[in-house]
DNA sequence: CATGAATGAGAGTTCATTCAT
DNA sequence: GATGAATGAACTCTCATTCAT
């Protein structure tokens, strides 16, 4: 522990720029990715926003695909500190974590955004892919954690399967910024409402 | 008469082929989309693949846009060929909804694939947004018909909002494919399986 | 001659028709290039406001080149028309011609734009030059034999340099129209107006 | 400071070598342009002259209308070097000026084919416009200047009208080169000796 | 004569990546 | 580490021309 801790504090001032500007990097990706897709992300784009040149770029993140990498895992974190943090009855759990995602969502729909395209992209990737379903098998636990111990204390029915119900609210918020116009937002809050109705009443 | 008859038959036989010529582009882009994503979207391959120099294919469609929302087109009029053709009570037509649904899902996964990119680009691109937004609402309409009917007809309770649980049903429907491992497909079956069970029990 | 005119009028319904397709090609391009000049001389623009097919263009101009040397003719024709008309006394008629000439630049400007394009284009084009060069000698030697007359006349010292100062007045008609800012078309008159002054007072 | 001042100092060789490459590119695309005209200009011709890959060229000029600003840019003000710096009185600063124009004409006529292909350009091209009017001005102010002059010191009769007289002159200048035949050079020399002879007799 | 289809050559432009300094 | 320069591969798109019908 101190060894690690005096590393850190050792190198931490050029390895803490270091790390900033890869995180730098990394924040401006996103944003962009959020804003274009993958299609539109452009290296030169994101070094110019950092204030860097662009060749500056590949020592940080040695190619487009690395940064690309990079931005997935920082995408699925962010959602993951979303998940995990709530406490007391299952039901109280499930409800509260339905409230935090449509928070997320009207406060940083980006994030959604930036989901649905890495798992699009998880598709053809093998990499990302690996990054995604890793995030996607976590979330989909903590769903089948809290139905399973609700079914044990008598909140849901115990026909209720567990896999499948955490399937289907893990499907719903994932397409639930596929489609951006007004009407369809209003349409995914309907979506994200009718599933808490079923499970929690 | 005869002869302006053979003429427009002749016409017609050339306008086909050039139709023909259209559709097989049209379809090549939509296979090269579910493969590599419109991202990886490239005219000449699609003329290659069609047997057509590549110049040629700027005679059927001017600009790659005009391709790509032509192939918008295809994919959302090949979703609404599966809707609406269903008969029988409305909790009936639901299931049998849903099984063409999963049926198509297990024959040609692409159109999914391509229905979810066409979904990404449709939050960028107006002209494709009102392609595809006008196709999803269509198809939004037709689940809350059937279960306005069947709340009607005492298939489901009078506090059933159609209107969400169409949404939801949409939402899942379109959340369906976008992971795509082996894994995650069984997922998605699983949710498929459980939105029905809510719904028609 | 009997023979030719018969031959005119037997084929005029179809030569007419020809004829008058080809001419209203030339006018087509020729307004294109004054517009766009030779840079933006499209086939297929032409061909489509003559309202016919591109492809058929070519049967009237086997190619581009051939289209263009028949606006050169043209345009080259219609200044000669300009030229040697006019009577009278030479110092009358050198008045009455740059009065001509000023009035074709208002009512028609184009023209002289595209003699200057035309003017380039032979630099580098020897069957433009050939067409061209020899409108510009016709011209000259108009401007040559009026003021010759008048020096004989004793309208012009006999210093005047006949063959100089023809040179002079093509020189500035043909820069007339080079830059079309409103300031130096106001230049321009000038220019015309100083020449009439040194030479006729 | 030493350091800092040959890091300075290598600095500006690497400056100076890029601002060669660049003045390179806009030397090779001036004479592309004596040569074939606008219309001919090909980046990937040019940058193979200067020996770098046509995407490279990219990197001095990003588009072809910025290589062709600095192509005007550049011919525009090789001309004005040739103004300005005369002196004497004004009927031998005239004189010594056409004396240098003609000299320019014989020893480099690319100049003025060039000056006229930006003149022609300038009517479309409202960036270039900007560019060459400004120069035109400039040159046609000189000339009023020194008219204005010997009209004040008695070289010329209170009548002439300078800013006339002065449009005349450039009007002549501009037209010089437009067509370039042996013939037509002849003319052209005697058009600008008969100017010399109207205004300096 | 007229046309839609097809083509080849080539245009300007983009961009991730590499490399010497 | 940082940078400007350079590159190659690939992109979409243009256009005069040809040809079968």
């Amino acid at each position: 522990m101190e060894d690690a801790n005096q590393m850190t504090v050792h190198k931490s001032e050029a390895t803490r720029k270091s790390e900033n500007r890869a995180q730098a990097l990394v924040l401006a990706a996103y944003n962009c990715i959020a804003e274009k897709g993958f299609e539109g992300l452009r290296l030169r784009e994101i070094a110019e926003q950092v204030g860097i040149n662009h060749a500056t770029l590949h020592h940080y993140f040695p190619t487009k695909e690395a940064l690309i990498q990079a931005v997935v895992l920082y995408a699925t974190q962010r959602l993951a500190q979303t998940v995990g943090a709530s406490e007391g009855a299952p039901a109280e759990q499930l409800r509260a974590h339905f409230k935090l995602i449509r928070q997320q969502m009207q406060e940083e729909p980006s994030l959604f955004i930036v989901l649905t395209e890495v798992g699009m992209r998880a598709q053809r990737d093998p990499a990302i892919r690996a990054i995604a379903s890793q995030q996607a098998e976590r979330w989909h636990a903590f769903f089948v954690k809290i139905l399973k111990a609700g079914i044990e204390q008598g909140d849901w029915s115990a026909d209720l399967d567990a896999e499948a119900a955490a399937s289907t609210i893990v499907a719903v918020i994932q397409s639930i910024t596929l489609i951006n116009t007004k009407l369809s937002s209003v349409r995914m809050e309907q979506a994200l409402q009718q599933l808490e109705r079923w499970l929690v009443g």
